[in-house]
DNA sequence: TCCCATTATGTTATAATTCTACATGATTTC
DNA sequence: GAAATCATGTAGAATTATAACATAATGGGA
């Protein structure tokens, strides 16, 4: 992952970096440009275009086009954090997991939704939903997915910015955590145990989600699969705090059997229940 | 021209209009087309769904890419709101106005940007000058932006959400404002009297400005040309309250006459001082 | 009503592009 | 200093786009 520093001899070519950068900075300019343009510009063969293209396009930087690419209007605090990957990741089960949290919640209700990938999809469907609510993040995007809602109410944690997760943490969010008490809380984690419950890597985030799960009648946390069985640094919250796990079908049988033993509603998304039709 | 009816019998073929609008619905609803999910849709051939995709690519109705087509106004994403039109607006002259704005900016400083698309174009040129600097704004996309800078710390306000500027607003907002003391606060504003001062709408956005004009050492104001001459709502501070003012070439000249021999330092930006040659 | 001009569509062939696999040189790591 | 990793380039295969032509359908006239 260290950038490389060939500098040579007279042309000294670009890293990786600055040349996806340039690209960029070209299309900002100019709104589209062709391969062959790029590989003048650039002094690189049309292959390495090509796969710069490819990555910037993987984190909707830029819009691929025939012979090209294009500009997108997407901001650019998207693509330069890992955000855009880990929405991508598990997409398909994080969508039909927030599908199935959709049906928790009631219009009038408040909300608290934690800066998850998979809380992120819910935003956007709350968004759609048109529900009356009030909905408290402390996640930036889900500020503004649910904020283009003309029925929801959103209000946000303010503190210090973590670029990891798009969210506010630290001090300030702190405070302003204990001024609120909302019906549910939607979390995700970065790792799950059905006998101990779930963790978290950074501290500062897990101190977010301890005040916020104290802070709601009812703690529900959406985990895909790939959280099952892990790990991490601390502890957020024992398995006793938390009323309803949504997750989807691929999740270990036997977890979801001693969640349901210890007194947990579990829900599998896109299991059991028949998905609703889709309107037609 | 006329467009053609054959309703025979059966499955009725859609005319040639009917079918471009199902084009642009599908792809509004989903994202992305491929080609051969058009055919199968409308029941034509490769050739006739192309023919028809070309027509509206030329319309800037959506963007071709490989294998189909992609909807161009970056949909079911991010903010449909106003804001990605304010930054377009005059979006050469902000970007020059922040690049001097950029100028008035020492390592190690802390400051203040409101959520303006100003101050968005400066937030940009801030993330990438790397400068170790502490940004409190309450602006989520400030904050964003900002935050992909790995020498800058930031702090958001929190607060009630306004789709409008993708800011935070409100008493949660107003009250983390006073726990805050910055060198250098940056503000735009909707509209700009050299006699009297700036002016906002918002009432809520105009507090926040207010506060933190109160807590900076110095208070810079972007304003392009189109902001000169009018009055808005609310003052949001009297001229004496502000200390530099950056603006381009466009705005009138006995304007800037006036803030001069009122002791206010101006700076017109793209003016005297040379562009960089870009790079050939 | 018939015929012709026009438009719309489908088919094929050809040209262009994109993707895949592999080879090479550079850089880092142990 | 050697192995592993990463970045890049080259060439051929697969896919896609374009162009040219053929056919079918419509709309006006005569």
């Amino acid at each position: 992952m260290a950038p490389r520093k060939h500098i040579i001899g007279g042309t000294a070519p670009l890293s990786v970096d600055s040349r996806q950068r340039r690209i960029l900075d070209e299309l900002q300019a100019r709104g589209s440009c062709t391969y062959r343009e790029f590989e003048k510009l650039l002094g690189v063969s049309s292959m390495t275009v090509r796969r710069d293209v490819d990555v910037l396009a993987k984190r909707d930087a830029l819009i691929k086009t025939l012979g090209g690419a294009q500009y997108s209007n997407v901001p650019q605090f998207l693509y330069e954090t890992a955000l855009s990957e880990r929405i991508a990741v598990n997409r398909a089960e994080k969508d039909i997991i927030a599908d199935s949290a959709l049906k928790l919640v009631q219009p009038q209700q408040t909300l608290y939704l934690d800066g998850s990938s998979t809380c992120i999809a819910l935003a956007r469907l709350l968004a759609k939903a048109q529900f009356a609510l009030t909905v408290i993040t402390n996640s930036a995007i889900i500020a503004m997915e649910v904020g283009v809602s003309p029925t929801a109410k959103v209000l946000c944690l303010g503190g210090d910015y973590d670029p990891q997760s798009a969210s506010f943490v630290g001090v300030l969010a702190e405070e302003a955590c204990v001024k609120f008490f909302v019906d549910t809380a939607f979390m995700s984690t970065k790792a799950f145990l059905p006998e101990e419950g779930m963790f978290e890597s950074s501290i500062a985030a897990l101190r977010i989600k301890q005040l916020m799960a104290q802070r709601s009648a009812k703690l529900v946390l959406l985990v895909d699969h790939s959280k099952f069985g892990q790990r991490s640094l601390c502890r957020v919250v024992a398995i006793e705090a938390i009323h309803t796990v949504v997750t989807d079908a691929k999740s270990p049988r036997a977890a979801l059997e001693v969640l349901r033993k210890g007194g947990r509603q579990v829900v599998v998304a896109g299991g059991s229940e028949p998905e609703e039709p889709k309107a037609a």
